[in-house]
DNA sequence: ATCCAGGCCCGAT
DNA sequence: ATCGGGCATGGA
């Protein structure tokens, strides 16, 4: 992976492992705009982002190299190398061998903490679309301006003081739905020191987990996407109706299993790789339907 | 119109 | 411990 500066363009040659769309797409992040193939607008980490591909160029469309090393490192975990991580998932089984070859390109990103955290409260019993929305709703009433693409204007999302003059009538009326009061719950806990980086660092996965689902309206499966997409927990495993319906078909026999089985399954089989693992998984199964009523195929 | 969505809370067993 | 109903909202 050859880094270059162009003009005022960060230039990728031959990025391993990383397919834009394949990484925005698989359900992880929700503030991302596509214009044509492989060119997307992502509004991340107080910047927004125009990324496309170009031949065997990956563009980061003004961004400096100190930005790239800064930010946009971390944030698309260029660090990893994927190709390892693929190869030992694939090695395990032929499910994921198969769920691995369907979507080579995708990365787990590390998000802002308390943007996942919000985000993904938003996300239960909702639709990508509709939290999509109302994410960007939430950052355009208390974010800041972060810049103009073709005429539209795009707006970070908040920071936990400015979250903090939101009460539940207004996040009612950024279609927050009857999860305006969890945000209240979860911004009031921020505020409060509870979730510093400093200290969530100083305790396991199990340890964290407990302490998001202190918070109103967070429960295991989003305290797990928090901990998988804000904080490189990669032993973490969300367990979503999807991945319950794949972990259902491929691994128990197609019955249907609880929670606290699949995640035991999950991390006997996929030991210090289940994060991962969740999602090729889960976006091998939306795609294909797995285990839901209206099966498109047998899923090959 | 009814059903359901990357769940979780809450009250009943 | 586990189970089922209810929940704001909008698209199919």
């Amino acid at each position: 992976m050859e880094i270059s500066e162009k003009g005022s363009n960060l230039i990728i040659k031959n990025a391993d492992s990383f397919v834009i769309s394949q990484t925005l797409e698989c359900g992880q992040c929700f503030r991302f705009e596509k214009l044509t193939d492989e060119n997307y607008i992502i509004v991340a980490m107080g910047k927004l982002l125009h990324i496309f591909k170009n031949g065997d160029e990956t563009v980061f469309e003004n961004t400096s190299k100190d930005d790239f090393e800064n930010i946009w490192k971390s944030y698309f975990d260029f660090g990893r190398d994927y190709k390892t991580v693929k190869d030992r998932l694939s090695a395990m089984d032929n499910t994921l061998l198969d769920a691995v070859k369907y979507a080579p390109g995708i990365r787990i990103l590390k998000q802002d903490f308390f943007e996942c955290l919000i985000s993904f409260i938003i996300s239960q019993n909702n639709r990508i679309p509709m939290i999509k929305k109302v994410v960007a709703n939430i950052s355009e009433k208390y974010g800041k301006e972060t810049g103009e693409f073709n005429g539209i204007k795009y707006y970070s999302f908040p920071s936990i003081q400015e979250l903090s003059k939101a009460d539940e009538e207004s996040l009612m009326e950024c279609k927050a739905g009857f999860r305006a009061k969890y945000i209240m719950d979860a911004v009031k806990k921020c505020g409060d020191g509870m979730f510093e980086s400093k200290d969530m660092s100083a305790l396991t996965t199990e340890e964290l987990r407990k302490r998001l689902m202190q918070i109103n309206g967070v429960g295991p499966k989003v305290a797990d996407c928090v901990m998988l997409f804000s904080l490189s927990r990669s032993d973490a495993f969300p367990t979503d109706v999807w991945v319950k319906r794949v972990m259902s078909y491929f691994y128990f026999d197609g019955n249907d299993t609880s929670l606290k089985e699949i995640q035991k399954m999950a991390k006997e089989r996929f030991s210090g790789y289940e994060g991962f693992a969740q999602q090729y998984l889960f976006n091998y199964a939306r795609e294909f339907k797995i285990g839901a009523s209206d099966k498109k195929a047998g899923a090959k």
